[in-house]
DNA sequence: GCGCCTGCCCGAATAGTGTTCGGCGTCAAC
DNA sequence: GTTGACGCCGAACACTATTCGGGCAGGCGC
């Protein structure tokens, strides 16, 4: 992991469909180093896919939220079949286990205000290991694409 | 947004770097009519990106976590100040606006409870719009690449 | 210092891909 | 039935991915 993979890293991040070519003249090595330096962060497990990103709107899922959970008994047994059950769920876009008064983070995307309720009394308040649950709906969002190493000294 | 359109969006979502013959090969249409459909979909904001997933462990961010922030007062100005300040640090992932008890989730992602702890004392607790905050370290985290479109008999 | 080995990078060659464009079929309107 | 518009197709050409043999530098043993 050193200068040059960062840097290729870097340009996929921001922009996973630019060609070999277009990579490596910016990065100012051959297409072929670039390809071989791509193959290995991908065997390396440090590339884990490309994927596009789609505007929601265009999904019918204009309403976004996180719903945070408290299970009981916070059990593995519980835990592990709760985050099962909501990430089948089309709804339904990220499951986070966390550590504090509550025991889940679940993100949600629905087309309405409507059907973000819908979701809360059909699809949660009916699982009997649902202790308690607050909803915080999303007004405004930023997400950076890009993430650079950091370092110890930080 | 047809069948075939969304039938990309869902291919592309999956995997942003198969080549555009496999893609229309595997929807059973022509790779121009694909192309065409691709260029379409960029134009009329569906698709606004690829990037590539980058294994955090990678870039030195083994310990990630939910910040929940409450500030004073919640005005226009101070919201966007602190999302702008928060945005720009390295340490942080994504920042969400959110309805609630707390007006802000930031995602943060560090190399160690140590830098976790630095980044709260030295980032957050050092700006005075921040009446309160709370943190959830994420355990485990579930987080789907594919979203298809839903409809509104949900 | 010298020679050897290893790892990395390069450039050329080939196979495969992106992209353009003219034409054709289908459907709807009139 | 005729016309127009739209979308899809397939061939052609330029460009790109990918492979592979060779060369260069850095590290190590002697």
């Amino acid at each position: 992991m050193d200068e040059l993979d960062s840097a290729i890293v870097r340009e996929l991040q921001q922009d996973a469909r630019q060609t070999n070519r277009a990579l490596a003249h910016k990065l100012g090595v051959a297409p072929s180093t670039c390809l071989e330096r791509v193959r290995l962060l991908h065997q390396r497990g440090v590339i884990r896919g490309y994927h596009a990103d789609i505007d929601p709107a265009a999904l019918n899922r204009e309403v976004e939220a996180f719903v945070s959970v408290q299970l009981r008994p916070p059990s593995r047994q519980v835990i592990e079949g709760f985050k099962a059950a909501m990430f089948a769920l089309p709804q339904v876009q990220a499951v986070y286990v966390v550590a504090g008064e509550q025991d889940f983070l679940v993100q949600v995307s629905v087309p309405s205000l409507d059907a973000l309720h819908s979701f809360l009394i059909d699809r949660l308040t009916q699982r009997r290991e649902v202790a308690s649950f607050r909803s915080q709906i999303i007004y405004d969002s930023a997400r950076k694409h890009v993430a650079a190493p950091l370092e110890p000294p930080q």
